[in-house]
DNA sequence: GATGAGTATAAGCCGTCACTTACGTAAGCG
DNA sequence: CGCTTACGTAAGTGACGGCTTATACTCATC
């Protein structure tokens, strides 16, 4: 989940994502999307986004395909979601806040 | 929004994020929480999740009371939900994708 | 098996980032 | 006014991340 969310947070690895989100696409046409850089870091970011998992690759020939996996993204979502409510430390912390207050009284 | 995902990004600023979630917080008590990082530290990754609209400052006397931003997160959920699926650069790359095919034959 | 297309990987550069230590500032209090 | 409390800010450091260039790999084709 950590990975996850640092993939997303490289505008150009979004990008990425969003070019295969709907469909399957081989990497040299992921790099010709992006004219200002290299294949090599194009090929880069492809592997970070793979070993987050919010990519996957299947070989055909020489090429390699990728894909959005949108399963992971739903993932990451529920996350975000339940991340900051999730019961248990949460209430840990409250009472550490509430102890703080009376010992400072 | 570039913003707000780079921020979260860093596994202690979601831990400060969950940590003001349910209630204000005066940076030392927050500082307090991470034994094994300084109160400078805090203080930045303080600053970064502000400028990032993710959290809010309210000054009371001499101390600087945090709360998450509730509404930014929500944001920047409804984005992650849209952003990848959003129609007309969809479209465009699609059809980006379709010539490429076409020239290739 | 040599050649070429499609791609990954290695090495190195440079900017960014999280961190610490040191200092500055502003509000309350004696 | 000095002192303390609660904080931010500046400066420096080491690590990391994205980039390029160069090299290696892998599969099809001849």
């Amino acid at each position: 989940m950590d990975a996850a969310l640092k993939a997303l947070a490289e505008p150009r690895r979004r990008e990425i994502l969003r070019l295969v989100w709907m469909r399957e696409l081989p990497a040299t046409d992921i790099a010709d999307h992006f004219g200002e850089v290299t294949r090599s870091a194009i090929s880069q970011h492809l592997a970070v986004l793979k070993t987050a998992g919010l990519v996957t690759e299947r070989r055909d020939g020489t090429r390699r395909l990728y894909r959005a996996d949108r399963n992971e993204m739903k993932k990451l979502r529920k996350f975000l979601d339940e991340y900051w409510t999730s019961g248990l430390e949460r209430l840990r912390d409250v009472a550490e806040a509430a102890q703080r207050d009376k010992e400072k009284r």
